[in-house]
DNA sequence: CCGCATCGTCGATACGCATCGACATATCGA
DNA sequence: TCGATATGTCGATGCGTATCGACGATGCGG
């Protein structure tokens, strides 16, 4: 493997000035420009990594810690470790892989042995046993997720208020009188998830101030629940209920308990879910859903700790950022009655 | 941050002593290493990887290369990413991920860079683009898939053509006289994955010696596509059809085909699928899978890439590993006739 | 024509660790 | 008792880059 040194030969010049042409850090002439950049690429030369690392104090490597948890939806998850990838090469960064399963010590592993510049951490949970050990590290951080307290900390997420709140007003607007919200998978509301409460209180607030009945259901992947719940719901109107069903499973299950009583979603009920557009389409009946904007929510992740770590200086140690959500229609929800 | 020569100091020893008990490749007296180890709890010293790597020639850290092709079933890609991430943190080394979008480039960046020790390729095609580049890495490379030429290349995979074998040997036990292959997406097809192929062999192979006939019909997410195939296999025999549909967006499809046709699976036709028995349980009638092994797939890629490294000589440049499949009986499949 | 600032380049050093040869001490056989 | 071998530790060096101070060359105004 050439060297700068290597480089430095060929283009007859120092090692420090090959370094200066490479970063840019001192005026470097034409001249001298070119016949290092021609030596570069005549030895496809490219710098070490870690002898920039020691030398820099840098690694250009950030830390993505990923929840595998199986209740989980996976390819939920996928699409966020995607567009964090490759937003991050665009700031010229690699991206580390940290499991859940090291826990808190793995955070201080790869931060400690300085394998990373800073970390991003999924699926940030209301009291998280990793804040602790976050608060210490001297490294920039950013939680996509909000947990209860969120003081001293860098947090990102969609605003699930909102998305409540747009659910709640679409569906009224629509002419029901009875919204009815399944709740995710007990798994995920017995973590304390804090949007779990976030997207109740936007879905509450909003019935409240329009005057419609808001029910909330368990949700989860047992059929039965489910079942139990949609009969609730229709028990509670002699009109058309409303669904909203945020998690991906319990969708799934939803549709096939409506199907089972002979209730179409757009015809006999409304239905909204949160999923990606290409999924929503793929359903027998394309979903309207609530999009929770994760390929934005991850942008800014990125884009908020490669500031952090440009600006070098410890930066704002604090801040909560909320991506604003997205109504879409398409064929699971009534439309709203002709010029009201 | 301590380093090496802050442990020294605090133990009274010298750096280079400090070094050898943590890599143990030189003896040391129980006495000083006990001061050693004190010390470097008491310090919370923990050896900066950039160094290590410099000093040593060894990142520790694998470039896991992910597809991120919508076509895929994004959450069986994630029991692979998991379990690859966590077996290598088994053998002390850590994941950077790499980047479809980089394409052959960014293999040459990380392994050029020295980021990487060695790289995982998921997703392997039949004739990819990126295979040149590979052979020309000088470093362990592990393909997950067989391309069409694997010689001087390193891959492991599951054994599709046992998977065929199986699900047909199978299948015809069950008393089945034609058995229907629903392909996967066309998006799979086209890339030419060579375990379309090689699933395909199987199932005609052992069609052929058992004697029943097989159908191999287009997959894909469009349902009138299916309902076609499914009509067809229908025609082709005055007893049960057998169906398997190895794409997990396919046997979506199917499923609701099968259901407006007033067909239940395990009962009036049989169908096996390839999906996580986590998955494969959730369905409304549990499905008999032909398990592909992904996380036996993803230990042994690991494995293999580790002893690769660790051996340091080249090792074998060539190698060709198959995981063996596994049927699992659910109920969407008949059970075979009594006493046979 | 001289002093001074600017530009462009060089040499030297530090970064933190692994590793090699050297050296001191302890252990053993003859 | 003495040399030979193990055993345990140290000092020195190198890995490849970034960066700092220094220095020669050039251009400027006075």
């Amino acid at each position: 493997m050439p060297t700068s040194k290597d480089v430095a030969q060929a283009a007859g010049v120092a090692q420090s000035t090959v370094s200066y042409v490479l970063s840019g850090k001192r005026p470097i002439s034409e001249k001298t420009r070119k016949k290092v950049e021609d030596a570069i690429e005549h030895l496809t030369y490219q710098p070490n990594a870690g002898a920039r690392a020691l030398a820099s104090r840098r690694t250009r490597v950030i830390g993505l810690v990923i929840p595998f948890i199986p209740e989980l939806h996976m390819a939920s998850i996928m699409e966020f470790v995607s567009v964090i990838a490759n937003t991050a090469r665009r700031y010229d960064h690699d991206i580390l892989l940290v499991t859940e399963d090291e826990g808190a010590a793995g955070l201080q592993r790869v931060v400690g042995q300085q394998i990373c510049d800073g970390l991003i951490l999924m699926q940030v949970e209301g009291d998280d046993e990793r804040l602790p050990v976050v608060r210490s590290l001297k490294v920039p951080v950013v939680l996509i997720g909000i947990p209860h307290d969120p003081s001293g900390l860098v947090c990102i997420d969609a605003d699930f208020e909102m998305a409540g709140k747009q659910c709640v007003q679409d569906l009224a607007a629509a002419g029901h009188d009875v919204i009815c919200v399944l709740d995710w998978q007990r798994e995920v509301v017995d973590r304390h998830v804090n949007y779990v409460e976030r997207f109740r209180s936007g879905t509450n607030q909003a019935a409240e101030s329009i005057g419609v009945k808001m029910l909330h259901l368990p949700g989860g992947t047992d059929r039965d629940v489910i079942a139990d719940s949609v009969d609730k719901a229709l028990a509670e109107t002699t009109g058309t209920p409303a669904f909203i069903a945020p998690d991906g499973t319990v969708q799934d299950v939803l549709r096939r308990v409506l199907s089972s009583r002979g209730l179409t979603p757009g015809k006999d009920v409304s239905v909204i879910g949160s999923a990606s557009p290409t999924l929503a389409e793929l359903q027998p009946i394309p979903l309207s859903t609530i999009d929770l904007r994760p390929a934005e929510v991850s942008r800014r992740a990125v884009k908020i700790i490669c500031d952090l770590l440009e600006a070098d200086s410890q930066g704002p140690t604090e801040s909560l950022e909320l991506v604003p959500t997205v109504i879409t229609h398409r064929s699971s929800t009534l439309r709203p009655p002709r010029g009201s």
